[in-house]
RNA sequence: GACCCUAUCGUCUAGUGGUUAGGACACCACCCUUUCACGGUGGCGGCCCGGGUUCGAAUCCCGGUAGGGUCGCCA
């Protein structure tokens, strides 16, 4: 039988960091068998979905790179959509739901109360033969043993989230049902509603959940929990990606960074790990560097120029060969984009706003006729290029009798406006010996 | 309150009865070095607790504790 799985988000305006996840490992699992993954749409809640919040939906997995085989092929809900068994919106999908619970109600299994239809809940417990979790018997709640059935259509008519549910693995052949472990405990009602309706029910993976750094759950505002955040802040989706795989689910071979197509590979639901992982920022980031580092130098140029703009940096006004050339320096040194302006930003402006404390470090009294005798020598330095400006730097620190660095900090101050960036010496080159002396002078001219 | 899941360095993990408990991120030190990164070397640091089973337990069983989830006319 071939695999077929489903990512079923409901459109709340954002894509969770965790629904990420359970995207990936959908997704994974159908690329690891040759099936088939689905997406759909749970906009039942009429009232709180838009258009706009599926279009994150989309944008973010198609960001991922989480293609899907079957499913919407815009965020309009009456738009086209791929796959036979369609449409992939609940919303549009009325009468299934309307169907099976006539069909229910006909056969005794369900029951009219004050309005809504209520399902006839088994009392005895369901036992779950979860891939990841093992054998789970879920026994009924106190609560549930006062009133073990549950609403499956509200009086207004509007099906439930447990009958489309159910409802639409039906319909969609869903084969595998791989979701947060969240949704464990409401397995049991799953499957009772799979057994009346007659049908063998799918076969379940519940994986565990990501968890804020401090162990509490995640939530929407927490940071990082938005997938939207790290498009924004520049991550790129391969590092993203290859994180949330080491999130629950290891290459048992002690490597970090690992090839999706490996992954692919590798990937089993049994190797899910049954417990919930702290979300871990800074090793997000280490892969991110990784990545990063790595990047072609075209799609590197591509997504700093994106990220200047974005804060109001327009390179476009520069020569291409500055602006690369300018860029080259700060590749394998800044880890995300968003780092970018601040790092980099001094090549495409001149107002230079020096870091208040390392001014009153290195531009001091004792510093300034080096440094004017520094710039002197790099006004007849020839070629201007980095070979030349370390010599006449290391040559003027000689004659001073001072370390180099007494002469760097200061320098790379009046340049950048901050102690840390790319090589001196090459940034210096890329600046142009105009701009360089003009940005010396400028800071002489300050203490 | 009830039901369910889980428990290895701070974090992510390897480990399935016999290991000096391995790796990665982070952290610290040193090296490299024009800053910052990168890289290299070394270090710090862990089997939640208590019972059992066994010659032997991180590993199997039971109990506790802790964390997470669920019990909705939300999904």
């Amino acid at each position: 039988m071939k695999v077929r799985v489903r990512f079923a988000p409901s459109p709340t305006g954002f894509l969770h960091i965790g629904g990420a996840r359970t995207a990936l490992f959908n997704w994974l699992y159908a690329r690891h068998t040759g099936g088939t993954f689905i997406l759909r749409i749970e906009d039942t809640d009429a009232a709180r979905n838009t258009q706009q919040a599926v279009e994150v939906i989309l944008q973010g997995l198609r960001w991922l790179g989480l293609y899907w085989d079957e499913g919407p092929l815009t965020s309009d809900a009456t738009g086209p959509y791929k796959g036979e068994r369609g449409p992939y919106f609940q919303s549009q999908r009325r009468e299934f739901y309307q169907r099976r619970v006539e069909a229910l109600l006909a056969r005794g299994l369900a029951y009219e109360h004050e309005g809504a239809v209520k399902f006839r809940m088994p009392r005895e417990p369901i036992t779950i033969h979860d891939l990841v979790v093992g054998e789970v018997v879920r026994k009924l709640t106190d609560r549930e043993e006062l009133d073990p059935d549950f609403v499956i259509q509200r009086s207004d008519g509007q099906p439930v989230f447990h009958l489309t549910n159910v409802v639409d693995d039906l319909e969609m052949g869903i084969t595998h049902v791989i979701r947060g472990e969240d949704h464990l405990s409401n397995t049991a009602k799953h499957i009772a509603l799979f057994r009346a309706f007659g049908v063998e029910p799918p076969k379940y993976a519940h994986i565990p959940l990501i968890l804020n750094p401090d162990g509490t759950k995640m939530s929407k505002r927490d940071r990082g929990a938005s997938l939207t955040t790290y498009m924004e802040e520049g991550f790129l989706p391969e590092a993203l990606v290859n994180y949330l795989c080491l999130l629950g689910w290891s290459p048992k071979d002690n490597r970090e960074k690992i090839p999706l197509a490996e992954v692919i590979e590798r990937f089993d639901l049994s190797q899910i790990l049954r417990h919930n992982a702290r979300f871990d920022f800074e090793k997000l980031l280490w892969l991110q560097g990784e990545y990063c580092r790595e990047l072609p130098d075209d799609r590197f140029y591509e997504l700093s120029v994106h990220a200047l703009a974005k804060a109001g940096i327009d390179t476009n006004r520069f020569d291409l060969r500055y602006v690369k050339a300018a860029l080259d320096t700060c590749k394998g040194k800044i880890k995300v984009f968003s780092e970018l302006p601040a790092y980099g930003g001094f090549y495409f402006r001149d107002d230079i706003t020096y870091d208040p404390e390392a001014a009153k470090q290195h531009f001091t009294p004792e510093n300034k006729p080096r440094l004017q005798k520094l710039r002197d020598a790099f006004a007849r330095a020839e070629p201007f290029d980095a070979p030349t400006l370390e010599a006449t730097l290391k040559a003027t620190a000689a004659e001073l009798g001072v370390k180099p660095a007494v002469l760097v900090h200061p320098v790379r101050l009046a340049c950048t406006g901050r102690t840390a960036g790319p090589s001196l010496y090459h940034l210096m080159e890329v600046l142009g010996r105009e701009k360089t002396l003009q940005r010396l002078d400028r800071a002489l001219a300050t203490f």
